[in-house]
DNA sequence: TTCTGAGGTGTTTTT
DNA sequence: CACCTCAGAA
C-alpha cells in the first residue's frame, strides 16, 4: 500500500488519493497521467473503496487499455482480465453483445469498419440508383459519422438545404440497410449502446450502481456522444436523476487534442467542469520525461493557441542538447541524413527501439522505409496498412462473417465471386434487385434461388451452407484453417505469382486466432459470463476493434515509424520530427478547417514532447507528393520555436555528398526557361497568400501562369499578368 | 465472364 | 503515385 504511493509527487499523490468525488486531472505531456490513473485504481480497491467489478477504466486506444491492464496487474493481486477496462469502442461492443436482444440486434452482430462501411455506402447508393457524383460516398459517410457522434439519429437530423435533406434521406436509408443486415459500424456501436442505457432502465440503473468509480483517460479526445455517455453512466442522465452518482475522474490534457476531426470536443472539458459541479481541478505540470530545451520549445510552441486551460511543463532535468534542425535538398535527401544519424547512434550504443522517425501523414513513411531498409537498419512501422486490412486477411474474414451471419450484405458481395467462380456483376446486379423486392439479405435471395437454374450462385449457397455445417463444431483456428483451404483461397493465391506474402499472412490468420482462442479461453476473474455471442462472433469483432498492431520482425529491436497521432502516449529517447514543411506539417487541408491551424499545432506539440534527450527536426526543399516534385518552405511551426534552442545542421560532404537530381538542375541548366525571370524553386511573395515557392510553370508571354505553393494558404494557379509576384 | 490496359482521379490524421 | 473505373478483347 504504502509502495504503491511511494515516489509520486504532491499533485500526483493528491489526484490519486482524492476522496469519492469527481475530478479533472489536467496532466501535461509526460506528467506522469498513466501512472496516476493505474494508481488511483489501485489505490481505490486495496483501500477497499470499491471492488474490480466496480471500476470503468474507458480508454481510446487498445494499446492505452492493455497497458492499463499490465500496470495494474503488476500493482495488485487480482485478476484484471474479467474488469471493465477497455476502449470506447470495446467496451460498447461488450454490452451490446450482452444485451443484443434489447439493442435490437442479432447474436452475432458483426462490425464494419470504415472500409466496410464506405463500400457498404457505395452499394446503397447504387441500390438506390442515386448518382456518386451528386453524394459522394466519402462524403455521405462523414455526414452519418458526424451525425452519430452528436448522438444523433437520421430523424433528428436538420435538413437546412436541398441538398442536406437528400443526405438525410440517405441516412435513413443507411440505416434501415444496416439494420436489415445485422450490422453496426464505430460510430454506432457508441451511439446504439447510449440509447440502449437511454431507453432501458433497469438496464441503465444495474449498471450505474454496478460502478462507483469511473475513470476516463485522454479526456481532450472524447466527442459529444461520449461525454453523453459518461453523463449516463455516472448517473448523470436523464433516466433516474435520483441515482446516487458514480465518480468520474477524468484524466486529459487540453494542448494534445488533436482528434478533431472525428469528433472531439475539447468543450467537454469545460462542460465537465461545469456540469459535474468540479471542486478539484489538479493540474500535473511536473514533466519527467523531456529535457529542458525540448520542453522549453514545447511550451513555447503551445504558446500560440488561443483559449487554452493552461499549463506550463517544467522539469528537473537539465537543458540538455540543443534541437537539431536539418533542412534536405529532397525528401530523399532528408532520409538519407537520417539514417546517417540513426547508424551513428546505434554505434554510439543507442538502442535502435529508442529511436522514433515521426511524419504527418502515413504516405511520407515510403522513403525513410526505403532508405532503412537500403542501409539495412531494422524499422518497424506502425499504422498504415495493418494486417486486419489487407484484402487477403478481409476475404478470410468475410467468409467467417458470412457463416455467423448470412445476412452480412458486405461480406457477402466481398467473396460470392472471389475467387472468382462465374459470378459477375451482372449476376450480383440480378441478386440485388431481388434482395431488394423482397427486403431481404443478398444472401438470403440467392438461396432462394435454389432449384433454378443458376447454378454458380446455387453452388455458392451450398459451399456457405456446407461451410458452416462443417465448422459448426471445431475450434476456432480450425474453423479458419478449413474455410482458408475449402473456400479456394489458399489455392488462389498459390496460383498467384505474388502471392507468396498473402499466403503467409493467411497463415498468420490462423496463428492469431490459435492466441485468441487461447487468451479469451482462460475463465474470467470473477466467473462472470463474458457474454459475447460465440468465439467466432468475438473474434471477428476483435479483428475490426483491433486492427492488429502485431506484425512480423517484432522481437527485433527495430527503429519506430509512425505519424504523429500514433505516437500519443509514447516516448523515445530519440526523436525524428520530419517533413516539417508547410502544406504537409501543418497539413494544407487543415487551413481550411476551423481551428485547423491551431490542431495541427498541438500536433506538432504532442510530436515535440515525445523526444526524452534528443529532438530532430527534419524538412526538405522538394519533395516527391502524389507522383510529382513540390517545392516547400519550411513549416512555420519551426520558426516558431525560439532560436536560441535550435542548431541548424550542416552535413558534411563525405562520400555521399553528391548533390541529387532536382537540386543539380535547379542550380544548372536543367530547368524549364524562366517566365518573367520567376524560375521553378524559386519563393515568391503575393500581397494576400503570402510567401510560397514556384511549383510548375505554364504558357508564355501575358498568358504565363505559375503554380505557386503557398503552403497553409495552399497551392494557387496564378496568371502572372494579374497576379503581382514579387521575389521573397 | 474475365482479363487487360488505358485513362481519370484524388489524396490527413483513427477507433 | 496508386487506386479505381471503364471499355474492349479473349
Amino acid at each position: 500500500m504504502s509502495d504503491l504511493l511511494a515516489n509520486l509527487n504532491p499533485p500526483q499523490l493528491a489526484a490519486v488519493t482524492l476522496p469519492a468525488q469527481h475530478a479533472l486531472i489536467l496532466a501535461g505531456a509526460g506528467s506522469g497521467k498513466t501512472r496516476v490513473l493505474t494508481t488511483r485504481i489501485a489505490w481505490l480497491i486495496s483501500t477497499g473503496q470499491v471492488g474490480p467489478q466496480g471500476i470503468l477504466a474507458v480508454t481510446f486506444t487498445n494499446k492505452a487499455a492493455k497497458e492499463m491492464r499490465s500496470r495494474l496487474a503488476a500493482m495488485l493481486p487480482i485478476n484484471t482480465r474479467g474488469m471493465w477496462i477497455g476502449t470506447f469502442h470495446g467496451l460498447c461492443n461488450r454490452l451490446l453483445r450482452a444485451h443484443h436482444r434489447e439493442a435490437g440486434l442479432p447474436e452475432t452482430f458483426q462490425i464494419l469498419d470504415s472500409a466496410d462501411q464506405l463500400s457498404a455506402i457505395k452499394r446503397l447508393l447504387k441500390n438506390l440508383n442515386v448518382d456518386d457524383e451528386k453524394f459522394p460516398p466519402r462524403e455521405l459517410m462523414h455526414f452519418i459519422n458526424a451525425h452519430k457522434e452528436q448522438g444523433l439519429r437520421a430523424a433528428q437530423a436538420e435538413a437546412y438545404d436541398h441538398y442536406t435533406s437528400g443526405r438525410v434521406e440517405l441516412y435513413t436509408e443507411y440505416e434501415g440497410q444496416c439494420q436489415r443486415e445485422g450490422v453496426v459500424d464505430f460510430a454506432e456501436l457508441l451511439l446504439r449502446s447510449y440509447e440502449l442505457l437511454q431507453r432501458n432502465e433497469p438496464l441503465c440503473r444495474h449498471y450505474q450502481e454496478r460502478f462507483r468509480h469511473i475513470l476516463v483517460d485522454e479526456f481532450q479526445d472524447t466527442n459529444r456522444l461520449q461525454y453523453a455517455w459518461l453523463k449516463l453512466l455516472a448517473g448523470r442522465g436523464s433516466v433516474s436523476p435520483e441515482t446516487p452518482a458514480a465518480c468520474v475522474f477524468a484524466v486529459g490534457d487540453d494542448d494534445q487534442s488533436i482528434y478533431a476531426f472525428r469528433g472531439a470536443e475539447i468543450g467537454n472539458m469545460r462542460d465537465l467542469q461545469r456540469e459535474f459541479e468540479l471542486a478539484n481541478v489538479i493540474r500535473l505540470e511536473q514533466n519527467y520525461r523531456s529535457q529542458g530545451n525540448i520542453l522549453d520549445a514545447a511550451n513555447a510552441l503551445i504558446k500560440q493557441n488561443r483559449g487554452r486551460l493552461g499549463k506550463n511543463l517544467w522539469t528537473e532535468a537539465g537543458a540538455g542538447e540543443p534541437i537539431r534542425v536539418f533542412e534536405g535538398l529532397s525528401d530523399f535527401d532528408e532520409a538519407r541524413f537520417i539514417t546517417e544519424e540513426i547508424a551513428e547512434l546505434v554505434r554510439d550504443g543507442m538502442a535502435r527501439d529508442q529511436i522514433a522517425l515521426l511524419y504527418r501523414s502515413n504516405a511520407q513513411s515510403r522513403v525513410l522505409e526505403h532508405q532503412l531498409f537500403t542501409v539495412g537498419l531494422p524499422y518497424r512501422v506502425h499504422g498504415g496498412l495493418r494486417f486486419f486490412d489487407r484484402q487477403e486477411i478481409k476475404h478470410a474474414l468475410a467468409y467467417l462473417r458470412l457463416i455467423a451471419n448470412p445476412d452480412d450484405d458486405t461480406a457477402f458481395a466481398r467473396v460470392v465471386n472471389f475467387p472468382t467462380r462465374g459470378i459477375g456483376s451482372r449476376s450480383v446486379e440480378a441478386l440485388q434487385e431481388a434482395a431488394q423486392r423482397a427486403n431481404a439479405s443478398l444472401y438470403h435471395a440467392a438461396a432462394s434461388l435454389a432449384g433454378k437454374p443458376n447454378t454458380a450462385v446455387t453452388r455458392f449457397i451450398a459451399l456457405i451452407e456446407t461451410l458452416r455445417a462443417e465448422t459448426r463444431d471445431l475450434p476456432l483456428p480450425e474453423v479458419v484453417d478449413h474455410l482458408i483451404e475449402k473456400s479456394g483461397l489458399r489455392q488462389h493465391y498459390l496460383a498467384e505469382k505474388e502471392g507468396q506474402d498473402r499466403l503467409e499472412n493467411l497463415d498468420e490468420l490462423i496463428n492469431a486466432a490459435t492466441s485468441f482462442a487461447r487468451e479469451e479461453g482462460a475463465p474470467l476473474a470473477d466467473g462472470e459470463a463474458s457474454a459475447t455471442g460465440g468465439p467466432l462472433a468475438s473474434f471477428l469483432a476483435h479483428a475490426s476493434l483491433e486492427a492488429g498492431e502485431h506484425q512480423a520482425g517484432e522481437g527485433e529491436a527495430a527503429v519506430q515509424l509512425m505519424t504523429v497521432h500514433a505516437a500519443k502516449g509514447l516516448e523515445f529517447d530519440v526523436v525524428f520530427i520530419t517533413g516539417l514543411e508547410q502544406g504537409l506539417f501543418p497539413h494544407e487541408n487543415a487551413a481550411q478547417e476551423q481551428g485547423g491551424l491551431e490542431e495541427e499545432r498541438r500536433l506538432m506539440y504532442v510530436a515535440v514532447t515525445r523526444a526524452r534527450h534528443r529532438l530532430y527536426l527534419t524538412h526538405a526543399q522538394t519533395r516527391m507528393l502524389h507522383g510529382q516534385t513540390r517545392y516547400c518552405l519550411p513549416s512555420a511551426f519551426v520558426d516558431e520555436l525560439p532560436a536560441e534552442l535550435l542548431r541548424k545542421i550542416n552535413r558534411a560532404m563525405g562520400a555521399g555528398g553528391q548533390v541529387p537530381a532536382p537540386a543539380r538542375a535547379a542550380a544548372g541548366s536543367g530547368w524549364p526557361a524562366a517566365t518573367h525571370g520567376l524560375r521553378i524553386g524559386q519563393n515568391v511573395r503575393h500581397a494576400r497568400f503570402g510567401v510560397g515557392v514556384i511549383v510548375s510553370t505554364e504558357g508564355a508571354g501575358p498568358e504565363a501562369r505559375v503554380q505557386v505553393n503557398f503552403g497553409s494558404a495552399g497551392m494557387k494557379w496564378l496568371a502572372l499578368e494579374y497576379a503581382r509576384l514579387t521575389p521573397a
